[in-house]
RNA sequence: GCCAGAGUAGCUCAGGGGUAGAGCAGAGGACUCAUAAGCCUUUGGUCGGGGGUUCAAAUCCCUCCUCUGGCACCA
């Protein structure tokens, strides 16, 4: 067994619904976990929840329920959002979880031994009316508190922190030499930015139980939980060592309970990929791997920021109502169409706006009438002239489609998701070209020419054939249904499939159906 | 305020000393296999303002204006 490429996102925090911005930085894991699996290397992709917290706390008790209950409700409408999306997700973690618990506090302890966690007076501002320590961006310039803190006292409690700040000039290093650990480059200047400017401190990482319980227990203070900081990002790592991986058991070698004598472990860290939105960048580029670094485990090889969706120009709130959800949406007009032009539309990194009248423009001009036409053409030809049987290869467009293939495939190695939908659909075009320049429907009227119809129509199939499996990290139903459409059984979920000829002579077709039927808008009230 | 970055066709953006580019939108045309889709042709810009360097500036320099991102817990 070898090391999987092994990719996340961010654990969504149960504080509402799943909106656009869940879904679409799952969508461009799932892009990135299909294409190396369809490229060859075996993936594992952890996607999941965030579970405790004050939020999580306060909304179970408002409800009058326990937290576990709460959370379960809000968890299994993350993972009915995986499976709409169609996720290719191998595991979902909870941080409830028995097995990610474990590990949390596995890692508490060696540090707590090599003295990385001391207990110290913690300082602060505290809102009693809102159960949250104040900090000076919530004080008003002329130092007083907004009424919304109701009476604000100055408290000093105990607390564990995290040795931090000894590790800046370490991670300053390891950024500087290493300039794929957090991409895209302006995101990366950022955190040396920072890094340059401001001198780390040491986290705080607990909180005293009278104030927050909902949270994993510091294993060598009872009086104490862990607060976010190694509850969250330490999913990550939670799941490959409770899985067994040796990679992350052996950090912890001594702390954490022997595995279980099974299956083979699968070996996943250290992580190849974090995906994580531009708003949680210093815990994943700052923190996480500093908590590694002094946990001695290996640190994942990048972590890649997504930028954040605006819907009219605007930010999305519920207050204003310009929210894009992602469910209705799907329900609408397909999970392809959703993944389409959330990916087609902005690239991994700078800010996107959705805006309704584009995502129907797209739906229309990209999907239904490139890419779903020219199939619908193509297999409707190949049923209408030759019954449907496949004629003999002919190359005409192997160079076209090669060097297609090859440009897709440079592209998904670099995770340039956009550029390779492009690239994709440069093939569309180019076949919907060659339809019109070669005119089988004029060499079909004339029995002289049958041999050229047989080779305008084995490429044409041949080159829907190329696009499915080009199609496939992308748009997996619809890469399936045009496999489907050209009676090809299975998935085409092998890139090594888009070499040129894969479509044997004397082949069947399946039955030709629309991939993306138009949606003529509702009929426009003349005034 | 500080640190980055950006202002180029109606829109989204590429180009980075030598005759202004693409996609979409708009206009015109020939066709008819197809989801009235597709294909071909085409209109359109004193490259944010001003100054400078140069034989030559969208491109390099200065300056001003505008906008965006980041500056420690919202995907």
């Amino acid at each position: 067994m070898s090391k999987q490429f092994y990719i996340t996102t961010a654990i969504d925090y149960l504080n509402g619904p799943p909106h656009l911005g869940h879904a679409y930085e799952k969508v461009i894991t799932d892009v990135i976990a299909r294409a190396r699996r369809s490229l060859g290397r075996e993936v594992f992709f952890l996607t999941g929840t965030d579970e405790h917290g004050q939020k999580v706390q306060q909304a179970a008790q408002a409800e009058g329920t326990r937290p576990q209950v709460y959370a379960d409700r809000l968890a299994a409408q993350y993972q009915a959002l995986a499976a709409k999306l169609h996720l290719s997700n191998n595991d979902f973690v909870r941080t409830t979880q028995p097995r990610h618990q474990a590990v949390v506090q596995a890692m508490l302890r060696k540090l707590h031994d090599r003295g990385d966690i001391y207990k110290a007076p913690y300082q602060g501002f505290y809102s009693t009316k809102e159960e949250t320590f104040l900090t000076g961006k919530d004080r008003r310039p002329d130092g007083t508190w907004d009424p919304f803190w109701g009476e604000v006292a100055e408290v000093v409690e105990e607390n564990w922190f995290f040795r931090m700040s000894r590790y800046q000039q370490w991670l300053t290093d390891y950024i500087q030499a290493d300039p794929s650990f957090v991409q895209p480059d302006y995101r990366r200047n950022e955190v040396l930015g920072f890094l340059r400017a401001e001198k780390l401190e040491d986290l705080c990482i607990s909180r005293p139980v009278g104030r927050l319980n909902w949270g994993i227990p510091i294993p060598f203070d009872p009086g104490y939980v862990n607060y976010v900081w190694f509850d969250a990002l330490t999913n990550y790592y939670s799941v490959p060592a409770a899985l067994g991986d040796p990679a992350a058991v052996q950090p912890l070698a001594g702390y954490l309970p022997p595995p279980a004598s099974g299956p083979a472990a699968p070996e996943l860290w250290p992580a190849d990929i974090h995906v994580i939105g531009k708003d949680i960048l210093k815990f994943h580029a700052v923190y996480w791997p500093i908590m590694l670094q002094a946990t001695g485990a290996p640190l994942p090889k990048q972590v890649l920021v997504h930028g954040w969706w605006q819907k009219d120009g605007q930010k999305m709130s519920k207050s204003t109502g310009n929210v894009v959800d992602p469910l209705a949406v799907i329900d609408e007009w397909g999970v392809d169409a959703f993944r389409f032009y959330v990916l087609r539309e902005l690239d991994i990194g700078p800010d996107g706006n959705w805006t309704d009248a584009g995502f129907q423009a797209r739906y229309s001009a990209e999907l239904a009438n490139g890419l779903g036409n020219l199939v619908n053409r193509s297999l409707a030809m190949l049923k209408r002239y030759r019954g449907g049987v496949v004629p003999a290869r002919h190359d005409e467009l192997a160079p076209d489609a090669g060097k297609v293939v090859a440009e897709v495939q440079a592209l998904l190695e670099k995770n340039h998701l956009q550029a390779a939908l492009v690239g994709v659909w440069s093939l569309v075009t180019r076949a919907n070209q060659y339809v019109d320049h070669t005119a089988p429907f004029k060499l079909a009227k004339d029995p002289a020419q049958a041999k050229r119809l047989d080779e305008v129509l084995y490429n044409l199939a041949e080159t829907c054939r190329v696009l499915a499996v080009l199609l496939w990290p992308f748009l997996p139903n619809t890469a399936a249904r045009i496999f489907a459409q050209l009676g090809l059984s299975g998935a085409p979920d092998q890139f090594s499939a888009a070499a040129w000829g894969g479509l044997p002579a004397g082949h069947a077709l399946g039955e030709p159906a629309p991939l993306f039927p138009r949606k003529d808008p509702p009929a426009a009230a003349k005034p």
